[in-house]
DNA sequence: TAGTGGTCTAGACCACTTC
DNA sequence: AAGTGGTCTAGACCACTAA
């Protein structure tokens, strides 16, 4: 199948891994071993192996062996970005307000602000055939002389801006929860008391110093959120070796 | 920091990519400029190359260069098993029924199975506080000589097992919505009419021929089940190199 | 044709585990 | 002391891209 030697040893031990000749905490062949059985040298066995600890088929312990991994199915994957999650068409996406404002405590807290700074605020609601659907709040601190306030637009894609700036030194986290609508949320999104809204909680942290740099809050109608989400895929393409 | 050759060179370039001196789509220096540069040997610098793919932050082009990747952040992992993923403690799965039966003609479809063949289904009760809050069915096709309906307890394990042997050789599919719930779920977990649960619909798929070996779908109460997921971190116990 | 990345080799030295 | 995996080198040949 495979032109190159590193491939078919790859997809050789792969095939014993899968048929059950060698299974989870068994110990592969020794590298000088599989070195003869494969006829390669050192370095491209090591690549392939190298290539099977990268897919989660082994691992490696030093001076004792490789081993087969116990395989991991229970992660899933799914996209989520701030304009293109909804179960629905977009027609517009309203700017409600931008504000400067003193942060509550627990706020101040979470985004670890000195007491006196401020925070920026942006409320946005999306809708969906010419009705609301969705209420986004968006927490940042306030930096001074940054096109914020003073341009409402400019703002609405400073993060998203700032942020692929900033894309290899951050990590996201969100939390999904089915909650009953606050009286706020009720009306933005014309539902009736009582009715319960998706609501996801998204920040945005520093990855050295865990920092918290950005908190959103998305309420979203329960009938336009949804998940389809996978196993995460081995993404050849990003190899080199 | 890292007394490994290879690991200086890529928190160099790491630096240098997240300070902004390279760009999404720049290119970087040739390897043999590289090679000099950290003055290492090809091999030593490809390693890291190797590094920075797998870490999403290059990508290469055979023939002209290495470039900055367009970083991900949009991505996110969360774990999904069928047992500890509700939002409180389990005190009892009851199994409701195991059978064997004909299979309606989408399930059939779904299974890729042949008219005549039947298929097994399995439904459960999870409770917390002994209350019932998530039911579950699972549909598999019936493979007969297996100790399946024989045993109704052997088969509540006998899909976990053979998922295990599989485990390298599958994917798994997962859709997660909020639906009113049916008729007999309404009963099963004790819900007044018209209220809304999770459905969660899980395939498991055979990664080679794309066939679906299991159908599940998962009905849970609305106030017990949330989603907390993150970036997915790179795990670098699982790196050889 | 010259430069780039992709594959592969044969050796070397090291730290670690096992006996 | 012998065997294991981890790091590193210096060179080789190839296919691809660009001028």
């Amino acid at each position: 199948m495979a032109k190159v030697l590193y491939l078919t040893v790859v997809e050789d031990i792969k095939k014993k891994i899968m048929d059950g000749l060698i299974k989870p905490d068994d110990m592969l062949k020794s590298e000088s071993e599989l070195m003869k059985e494969y006829s390669v040298s050192r370095m491209t066995l090591r690549k392939s192996l190298s290539l099977l600890s990268n897919e989660g088929y082994i691992y490696s312990v030093p001076g004792k062996g490789n081993f087969v991994r116990k395989p991991e199915t229970d992660i899933f994957q799914f996209r989520f970005s701030d304009y293109d999650s909804l179960d629905c068409e977009t027609d517009e996406i309203k700017l409600i307000s931008v504000r400067v404002e003193e942060p509550d405590p627990e706020t101040r807290f979470s985004l670890g602000m000195k007491y006196g700074e401020q925070i920026v605020i942006l409320e946005r609601l999306s809708f969906c055939g010419h009705k609301p659907v969705a209420f986004e709040i968006v927490i940042s601190p306030y930096i001074p002389n940054r096109p914020v306030v003073e341009d409402k637009l400019n703002f609405a894609n400073y993060s998203k801006a700032l942020e692929s700036r900033l894309a290899f030194s951050i990590r996201k986290e969100l939390e999904i929860t089915l909650i009953k609508a606050p009286g706020n949320i009720e009306k933005r999104l014309e539902i009736s008391p009582g009715e319960v809204v998706f609501q996801i909680n998204k920040k945005i942290i520093k990855k050295e110093s865990n920092q918290t740099l950005t908190i959103s809050k998305f309420y979203i109608k329960k009938e336009f959120y949804s998940i389809k989400a996978g196993t995460p895929e081995e993404d050849d393409s990003k190899k080199i070796f």
